[in-house]
Order: structure tokens, then sequence, then C-alpha cells
DNA sequence: TAAACGCGGATAAGTTATGTCCACGATTAG
DNA sequence: CTAATCGTGGACATAACTTATCCGCGTTTA
């Protein structure tokens, strides 16, 4: 049925703030969508995401845009996705422990549900493995990926 | 805006497949939503998912019901997520790397995009929790948190 | 033979995801 | 000063998904 998603606007926002480390500049939300080859009014959604994230600060005017409030090596891949996908764990507990006609005992429920713990626990595995990764350490894969004259050639775009 | 999600029905075929670990003969779905306090029409559908994932087996007619098809310590967590959510990552590459005006060349798209192989780890840290834990530690959990005498309730229950 | 049960398909309401569009204020180039 | 560019927030629209409900069918048993 159903699966497990994550929003698409993720991979969005991921990428964007690879290119903002290797920007100059302020990158207004055109560039980026325009480099990206994706809508240019839903990015802005995800992009002021970002900004009430404090991830990117944003410059208003005529040469606006888009910049990395903190150096790439101190924003996680988890960063990102929490401030996309909102803070709110994916598995919630709806204590069905406690419907039906033997309910769990108000003492028993002080403690959380037992599936609920082994839940929070894979996210949390989940976030550290997200949190282990910086957009500077993506910004180095994308170099060895792509080749070391790929982000020469951004910046050059950016300029244009 | 979004969060990323899990379906509630995992929640319901989890505690199920605890229950089920503790009863003598098929449960029919009748007394499984009954004893949960939730939907009858829309567990069923979620436990025929458990059915064609291979997690339990169904036996129809008049004293028919479910019963799980393996031992409870063969039955992880992450198969009953895995048979309710789908088998698909959560995280899904567009490959926007290639789109736009400096689209990534054929020979670095050989190897998967960054974004989505640290998305994909993530992702296997999260299975690896729920695969640590199996069913009948789950049983063990709620015996530990609501007292030793709670299967044996839940299975007078079952018998009336 | 009737009642209890699982199975699969059709259907539908509510919510979320994915965008689009516009009016507004800020900034800057000419 | 005026145009054009840019971010911001809100309203709006549509497709997809979630969360169910219901029905007819075949199966099994009291």
């Amino acid at each position: 049925m159903g699966d497990m998603k994550m929003s698409g606007g993720v991979e969005w926002a991921v990428h964007c703030c690879v290119v903002l480390s290797q920007a100059e500049g302020p990158v207004p939300t055109q560039r980026l969508a325009e480099f990206h080859g994706i809508s240019r009014t839903y990015l802005a959604k995800h992009l002021q995401q970002l900004s009430r994230a404090g991830l990117v600060s944003s410059t208003e005017g005529r040469v606006g845009g888009y910049r990395l409030t903190r150096p790439a090596d101190e924003i996680t891949v988890l960063d990102v996705v929490l401030a996309i996908e909102g803070l709110e764990p994916a598995f919630r507990c709806t204590e069905i422990r406690q419907n039906g006609p033997l309910p769990a005992s108000p003492t028993a429920c002080k403690r959380p549900c037992g599936v609920n713990r082994v839940m929070q626990a894979a996210e949390q595995a989940w976030r550290a493995a997200l949190r282990e990764v910086t957009i500077a350490d993506l910004a180095v894969t994308v170099t060895k990926d792509a080749g070391p004259q790929t982000f020469v050639r951004v910046r050059e775009w950016l300029a244009t």
C-alpha cells in the first residue's frame, strides 16, 4: 500500500545547499531553479523554510538571493532534512494499548509503549547517520564524482 | 511543511503480531480489532498485507483467523514495517544532477548521486535498528511493563 | 443450511504533496 | 526618481495518498 516517503523538496534543498556552499555571493531563487531544472515558484517555498530554520539567510532587493549562514562543514544533511520535513518523528504512537477490553494500566503507561520505543530508537539511528554528513562532505563527493573543474564551472555560470 | 511519516497501519500490525504470538489458535480480524479498539474493516486490509508478505497465514471458514507463520523470535519489526509500508526506500532520487545547463556527465552518473548515497545509508541504519528487534522481544517488553499476568488475561479474553 | 470468516474490488471523504499566482515591501541600477 | 529584480507570505488549485467503508464471493464448520 502506501510507503513511508520523504518529501521531494528535501532533494532540492540539499542540492541547493551544496551549490550555495560554492557560490561567491547571494544566489537568487531564479538561478537555483534554473540550475537544477526545477520549478522556481515551488523551490521558493522550500528556500523560505531553510531561511526560517536559520540555515540560509536572504538578501532582498535588486541583487539579492540566498547564502549559507554557517560554514558548509557546520551544516549537516540532517539539518536540511529537518528544516524541510519538520521536527516530528515519522512514527506517532496512538497508544492503542490503552484501548479495548484489556487496556494497559496507567502505571504501565508511565513508560512509552514498547513499540514506540523501538521506532524512536530506529529513527535516532537514522538521524545519527544523517548528522554524520555535512554539506561540505557532499561538495567533496561531487568533486570526486564529477571532476575537480565542476565547481569552477558552476561559479562561472552563476556569474553569468 | 509536510513531514515524513509512517502509515498508522504499522502500529496496528505490530501490536497484532504481538497478540498473535501469544494466541493458542487462529485469531479472527474481528477479535484483533475489538481487542485494540480499532476499525475492523480497515485492519482487515493490513492483515491481508501481512498475509501476502508471508508473515501470517490465514484460515478461512467458520473458526478461521490468522496465526504467525514463523516463531515470534524469527519475525523482526522490520519485517512487519516493510510488509505494511512497502519495500521502496523513503528517499527517491530524481537525478536532478542531470538537469539544467551543467548536467552531470554520463560517466559521473555511473555511480549513484552522492545525496542519494547518504540517504540510502541512513535508511540502512534505520532498517538495521528495526531488524534487531523481534516480535518475541516486544512480547517480553509488554510482560515487563504490564506485568506477568498480562498475556494470561489476553489468552482468556481470546478464548471468550 | 446458516453463520462466521478471509479475499479482493469498488467507492469515497479527508488530508497531504506539489505547484501556481499575486500583492507587497526592499533594494539597486540607470 | 523610476524600472527592474528579488524575497515574503497568503490564497488558490490539483493530483496523490491515507483512511477508511461496503459488497459479493468462496470457504469452512456447527
